[in-house]
DNA sequence: GTGAAAGCGCTAACAA
DNA sequence: TTGTTAGCGCTTTCAC
């Protein structure tokens, strides 16, 4: 019952259970690891004190006299987006097969502090992964030597990147819409702070090499956000005949908003998604869309945390820097 | 450049560069953590030396002597799924609030071994959540004094447990449909291994407290698995007029199968989903459901693992049983 | 401003 | 079968 034997909440420890069963601190760790070479007896009578006592051994001297796996942070800012969550269980997936930890943080989005919640995890982990915009600097500098591994990186300089390749994404969506006759033809981006984010940069690039004209929406960066920006489009005679998306979860609410304004996806409207998260295949109609692999992120970026954890790869260097390419899955929406 | 002054790849301790900088441990400390009495050019000397020789503190040395929050495995069956990542989510939400770590562990749902992926955490964390069918015994005995708090659990037992009020989601969604005047209902499960789980049991009770026949198919439980199943229903006479999912996903997969043959939902069926994750508002026909409030089981949960880290509340107890309701969200498939 | 000593809680190696 | 010693890497006194 008693939580520890003194009043204080101090935490109870192998010496504790050593002193109250007469026997000395190893035959405890005997006990407790059941490791040979202890008398069954003794064993059980230790184990029965500790269960008494409330022993639980600590991690920290454990892990300082054994070592234990990575411990890998992964710092994100909106857990609640499906994209988000899906590049999180593959990397926790691929982490896990190497006996990895992943602890996860939220930050909220908004105030783009992904510094807090690298300095309130910092001294626990081997490494962090996470999404930047800026403050990159600042959070090196706090976790020092420990690799930070940024995916879809705005701005380079962190130790390791994993890039996605848009201008291939743009090709693909691109070359799709002008096969099917589009020609006006709309980006929809999240607001970025000032001009054209990079990825819509690429899809400027590559529509002007198409001599294609490309027109740039923005909205909030949510379904909710996407399906305000296209309805009041809807009510103009401005309507683009293809939007490109720039991820899945916009798509979606441009797709509701289109339904809602009794225009018909994709006869009247094409709509493209980018990401390929999986319930794009379960909305009506069924959301087509440049998709990269999430498997491959997650498998991609923590080989890449093992390179710089293990020095294979000095942190910032050329071989740290890995970029995955998106592939067309056409479903109905375009 | 070098990784570490030996050949060995051995760790940089502090004690390497206390001796390479001609200073004791404690100035090395001082420099490193931006404590107060230390010369500003030590300081400096200090932290580049540190850099040069990829120093990088021990995680568990500093545990060991200052503490840190607690760490809290989360082992989940199917990280893919939306609504174990909801709860995740929500769970990682209020435990960052607290200065805890949560640690991401997936297992595979088939091979029901929970215990492998705890056998991996034990030893470097202070409790775990987790969901559980059987094995809940050996669970807890590789947990030792560590809490275990299952959420929806099958069978009792567990440190802590959060369960869903099945019965009182059975008598929202009835009624609905009663007052709908729905007459051939339908229970929609994933197949249990045997006979019908708590939830169908809840749903049953409650159909014959009301005099309702109620009817139990069984899928695979993806969106998938319910879209074949639903599917060959469609082909036969036997069609239910009101489908009642055990979640969301299932439900998604329902639709999907009616509309695929020509049904019309709700007009011909009336689904309903349970759960309430956030992509039911996305699709069309937009998905009613009871819901469960995803922030009240983080909150929950997380409230229940302090309570019995603290000791307000002994293993097993009472008061470590906590339940949530579920509440009707209305929209457009029933 | 700096260093020496002690100790956090545990386990590996060696004695008894 | 059990106990003793030493040490993991760090920080906290406290002395200089």
């Amino acid at each position: 019952m008693a939580l520890s034997p003194d009043s204080k909440n101090r935490r109870v420890t192998i010496k504790d259970v050593a002193r109250k069963g007469g026997v000395s601190t190893q035959t405890v760790t005997r006990a407790i690891n059941d490791m040979p070479g202890i008398n069954i007896r003794t064993k059980d009578r230790i184990r029965k004190l500790a269960e008494e006592l409330g022993y639980t051994p600590s991690r920290f001297a454990k892990g300082l006299v054994q070592g234990a796996g990575s411990c890998v942070g992964m710092v994100v800012p909106e857990l609640t987006n499906p994209y988000f969550h899906a590049v999180v269980s593959s990397v926790v997936h691929h982490a896990t097969q190497r006996g990895w930890q992943i602890t996860l943080n939220e930050y909220p989005s908004d105030a783009d502090n992904m510094m807090l919640a690298i300095e309130q995890i910092a001294a626990q982990v081997d490494a962090v992964i996470g999404w930047s915009g800026s403050g990159l600097a600042a959070c090196q500098r706090v976790l020092g030597r420990r690799p930070l591994v940024l995916l879809d990186p705005e701005y380079p300089g962190a130790a390791g990147e994993v890039s996605f390749d848009y201008v291939h994404a743009a090709q693909l969506t691109l070359n799709h819409l002008i096969s099917q006759g589009r020609t006006r033809i709309s980006y929809l981006d999240s607001s970025p702070p000032q001009g054209l984010s990079v990825r819509a940069q690429a899809f400027a690039r590559q529509a002007g090499e198409l001599g294609l004209p490309l027109t740039f929406l923005s909205a909030e960066g949510s379904a909710k956000g996407a399906r305000t920006a296209v309805s009041s489009l809807t009510e103009t005679n401005l309507l683009p005949d293809a939007l490109i998306a720039f991820n899945d979860v916009t798509a979606i609410g441009a797709i509701k908003a289109l339904a809602a304004a009794g225009r018909s996806v994709p006869r009247e409207c094409s709509v493209i998604g980018m990401d390929g998260i999986a319930i794009g295949e379960l909305l009506t109609p069924e959301l087509t869309t440049v998709s990269i692999d999430f498997n491959e992120i997650g498998a991609t970026t923590v080989q890449l945390v093992e390179d710089l954890l293990d020095g294979k790869v000095p942190p910032g260097a050329m071989e740290a820097k890995r970029t995955l390419k998106y592939h067309m899955v056409l479903r109905q929406s375009s």
